[in-house]
DNA sequence: CACTTGCGCAACCAAATAGTTGCACGTATA
DNA sequence: TATACGTGCAACTATTTGGTTGCGCAAGTG
């Protein structure tokens, strides 16, 4: 429960996924987050742990409350991993493109 | 290890992200998979188990050969989280919006 | 036909995970 | 001040993970 955390095995989990998009409409407190699930206080509070770990909440403390809203930032690393997939995608499809002109030149 | 798979867990791992990036760039066989990275030809055999799994890879049967190809298909699911993650934020934006513009109006 | 190569699969293992229960401790409220 | 809330945190458990070792088997090669 300690280990090197990052954004990617935070929204592995489902419950935590589900978190994130709660909390991207509206900062809440434990209590709140968890009466929009089946699970226990705990349970649920052990995600937010997790998600505040890796920085993807932030804590607001509001008298006894605490308020978790989200540090939508933290979600670019998953958008710059996409993009880099996408990119290597893209160059083999121009490698390919490539392949082809050459086999229709040759064919000259 | 044979429950439930998803695309989210499936790159929870950072080994098995980077094989879904050397596989981006093109098909290969498992041994040649393995000697991008320290471990063993086993343990990758394993991500590529799990990766199958969740069909992000699809296998191609050449001779003796296997060939591991990408279904560049199933990363989509990860991008429609995103993008319905950046609605909901940008719908909180549209809102507060609307909440700057009426404390305007009222100001007159 | 022996022999090597490429691979999957089963059995094991240590570590991590998700969840539970129970408690501690400030902050409000009667 | 006594009591009820809101919450974190520690201890314990079952399950899952990522990895290792070793085996088996089909496809090629001498």
């Amino acid at each position: 429960m300690e280990t090197r955390r990052d954004v990617f095995q935070a929204i592995a989990d489902p419950t935590r996924r589900a978190i994130i998009l709660l909390l991207a409409v509206s900062a809440m407190t434990p209590n709140a987050i968890a009466e929009h699930f089946n699970s226990s206080r705990q349970a649920i509070s052990k995600h937010i742990q997790v998600l505040t770990e890796c920085e993807i909440l932030k804590q607001e403390q509001k008298g006894r409350e605490i308020h978790y809203h989200l540090n939508a930032s933290k979600m670019n690393e998953i958008e710059k991993w996409l993009e880099q997939f996408k990119q290597l995608l893209a160059k083999r499809f121009d490698q390919l493109d490539d392949v082809l002109k050459q086999l229709k030149s040759e064919k000259k």
